[in-house]
DNA sequence: AATTCTTCGTTT
DNA sequence: AACGAAGAATTC
């Protein structure tokens, strides 16, 4: 009797396919195979076989063996293929495409090719150049180096190391396994406040019995970091792997460094900055249980640990979370199933919790660990409200005279003052004073931003961009384009008359393009070689800047404007993150917030330095509409090249709903940006109760819907977490 | 993901 | 009848 398996392939299949196994070979489920498919080969996974399921159900003919059994890849763990079952039941994808997730390090999957290094170990070569001596003194010290670090440091181009081997100066000889690094556990840790060592005491015994999911939830500078690296030595300790997610990429170089400080080594580093050989090595790593500490973007949830004994979330709140293209999921809320699947810990941490984080913990799902005096808003900053309907900004000017004037008081007492525009770019908006011509993509329904820095017109949804044009291309006019609104470049240059003295630099992702410049400016910052540091987004995310006096916001109304049901909370979170940067050291620190809703209950809490009342509102508010956590949420998007067949698919789409008591389906309505990329898109959004199965519904309505023809797209958004 | 099969419209 | 392009279907 031949025996067959299940194999997974990383591609958009409905489910694994049936291969035979070769004649007196055997194979486990989690082994990397290559199976032929069509008329290809491809790596896949054996996967395992339903329980009670009869074997294969298709005719013996199409049967088709297994290629080769990949024995030198290390197995995916029996957690990891647990965790692609439920990530792809729960979010609805494909299963394939869950362990494409699991696979994406290609360099894993071919044999490790073995890496060189080279040593001093000869006599200098007959011909003699400075280049050649530089790197003779620089290798001196008779270590092994690494080909391009030791060109890198001796100053000259790679050949001259080549040439050097050539001569017999330097060997080259098979370099140690680079993750054999160990970590070092002994390290003296921090002093600990006695608050963050009551938190720590508290964390690390809720961690030591398996599945335990912890809020930690403390100001911004309350030493969240060193109350969790306790929790993280301690499953080191164990001999676990533990992993730490950050949201942003940016953020990981100087979270890597307070990393080496407390245990010694680096930890891996996995996000979509690593490159194609280091992502091998790590994945690697992980699998054979070498890397104990991984630091990584939301996708290192799906490497293959096979003892992870932590996982911590750091701003757990942060919707760079959510994952929206292919595989739509929110990283947070799969780290708490993860860690679920693995029985081993889990720590949510945030200076301003999401609510169903919040939510977890009140209702006694999480343990929620407090530290220092949120709550009681002593650490916060004092945050004051501008009026902008009382004392509005000249014409053309976006600084209120209130916000000029702390501004002026912050630069003379030698401060640094921020002032924070979440919006990129010179001007949201450009018309023609002559016709009202404006600027809109021709690919979205969007409005091009002038980017001046750039000398450009760009869209932020397609990447399209033009020339900043002298005329109207409608009528022809010259000198009538003006620019509305202000953007952060159109801030700076208001800063820049204001404040000629002053040393200014922008934060935005366009004006500081790679990573190293970014962390050149934040180090300017942190040294006090900048006055005013005027930034979107990226200022909000985890940057120490110990000199910091004022946080001005430009707009605290932004983001409040749609029917966005999470914008109260995001706002909430922004604004608290952004004003939290200002004095954390010996500085008192302040907030200015300019809105035309100072009444308007977020800007209220955060002047009122309430957060409870914010949150006792946001959460009854929710409870009452059935919106998450009380409630369930999916999203359908449908798009297509022409308006009418996307509207006419999404009907379709809602006609075939199936009728079920405690289940909504609402719409279809046209998006809110009702075309992106030349697609036009209609949305429909269910709304279940708590308790309902929204996924067995939505297998339920999905065979009902009529197959789409052309080119329609329909995507499925379990806990959507954008209306747009 | 990469072929192969279908369908439909155009050309000779 | 022959050819091609575009879309749909198939792969264990």
């Amino acid at each position: 009797m031949p025996v067959t398996v299940p194999v997974l392939l990383p591609l958009g299949l409905p489910g694994a396919y049936d291969y035979l196994v070769p004649e007196g070979e055997s194979v486990e489920p989690g082994q990397f195979v290559v199976v032929p498919l069509g008329t290809s080969e491809y790596i896949g996974v054996v996967w395992r076989r339903e329980e009670g399921a009869e074997p294969p159900k298709i005719a013996r003919k199409k049967l088709r063996a297994i290629i080769e059994i990949l024995h030198d890849v290390p197995k995916l763990p029996p957690v990891s293929l647990d965790f692609a079952d439920w990530v792809a039941h729960y979010t609805l994808a494909l299963p394939g495409m869950v362990l494409r997730m699991m696979m994406s390090a290609k360099g894993a999957f071919q044999p490790p090719a073995p890496r060189y290094g080279v040593r001093l170990v000869g006599d200098p070569p007959e011909r003699m150049t400075p280049a050649r001596t530089r790197v003779m003194e620089t290798a001196a010290n008779g270590l092994t180096w690494v080909k391009s670090s030791l060109a890198e440091t001796a100053g000259v181009s790679p050949g001259v190391i080549d040439g050097l081997v050539d001569a017999g100066t330097l060997e080259a000889e098979p370099l140690p396994d680079w993750h054999a690094l160990t970590l070092d556990l002994s390290r003296e840790r921090a002093k600990l406040s006695d608050a963050q060592a009551e938190a720590a005491s508290e964390l690390v015994a809720h961690s030591k019995n398996g599945f335990a999911v912890s809020l930690l939830d403390g100001v911004t500078g309350s030493g969240k970091t060193e109350v969790y690296f306790e929790a993280i030595a301690q499953a080191l300790e164990r001999g676990q792997q533990a992993l730490v997610l950050l949201p942003e990429i940016a953020l990981t170089s100087q979270f890597i460094a307070r990393c080496e400080e407390r245990f010694g080594a680096k930890p891996a580093e996995w996000h979509s900055g690593v490159t194609a050989s280091v992502r091998g090595r790590v994945w690697r790593a992980v699998a054979e249980n070498k890397a104990e500490l991984v630091v990584g973007a939301r996708s290192a949830l799906f490497l293959p640990f096979p003892d992870l004994g932590l996982i911590v979330v750091d701003e757990e709140h942060d919707q760079a979370y959510k994952q929206v293209d292919r595989v739509a999921y929110q990283a947070r809320d799969m780290a708490v199933v993860r860690g679920h699947l693995g029985n081993c810990p889990v720590i949510l941490s945030s200076a301003t919790p999401s609510i169903e984080s919040l939510v977890n913990a009140e209702q006694g799902r999480y343990r929620h660990i407090r530290l220092a005096t949120r709550y009681k808003a002593a650490s916060l900053p004092a945050i004051q409200a501008i009026d902008m309907r009382k004392a509005p900004p000249e014409r053309g000017a976006w600084l209120s005279p209130a916000l000029v004037e702390a501004v002026t008081e912050t630069l003379e007492r030698g401060e640094q003052a921020l002032l924070f525009l979440n919006r990129r770019g010179y001007a949201p908006v450009t018309l023609c004073r002559k016709c009202g011509y404006r600027f809109e993509c021709p690919n979205c329904s969007a409005w091009l931003v002038e980017h001046r820095f750039r000398r450009r017109l760009e869209c932020h949804h397609c990447g399209k961009f033009l020339a900043l044009p002298d005329e109207c291309p409608n009528c022809g006019a010259e000198e009538s384009l003006v620019a509305c609104g202000p953007g952060v470049e159109r801030i700076a240059e208001e800063v820049a008359e204001r404040f000629p003295d002053a040393r200014r630099v922008v934060l935005s992702s366009d004006m500081t393009p790679s990573i190293a410049d970014l962390r050149e400016t934040l180090r300017e910052i942190e040294d006090r070689e900048v006055d005013i540091i005027i930034g979107t987004q990226l200022v909000a995310k985890g940057h120490h800047f110990p000199g910091l006096a004022l946080v001005g916001v430009i707009d605290g109304d932004l983001g409040l404007a749609q029917g966005d049901p999470r914008a109260g909370e995001r706002t909430f979170q922004l604004m608290s993150q952004v004003t939290g940067r200002a004095g954390r050291d010996a500085i008192k620190g302040r907030g200015l917030i300019q809105t035309y809703l100072p009444e308007y209950p977020v800007i209220a809490a955060l002047v009122a330095g309430d957060c409870d009342s914010f949150y006792d509102r946001e959460i009854e508010a929710r409870r009452e509409a059935g919106m998450p956590p009380f409630g369930r949420l999916a999203a359908i998007l449908v798009t297509a090249g022409s308006r009418e067949a996307a509207e006419r698919y999404a009907r379709d789409v809602a006609r075939a709903a199936p009728q079920a008591e405690k289940i909504q389906v609402l719409g279809p309505a046209e998006a809110p940006l009702s075309v992106i990329r030349g697609r036009y898109r209609f949305r429909l959004l269910v709304k279940a109760t708590r308790e309902s199965d929204l996924q067995a519904y939505l297998r339920l309505w999905t065979p009902q819907i009529p197959k789409a023809r052309g080119d329609i797209r329909l995507t499925v958004d379990i806990d959507p977490y954008s209306f747009l």
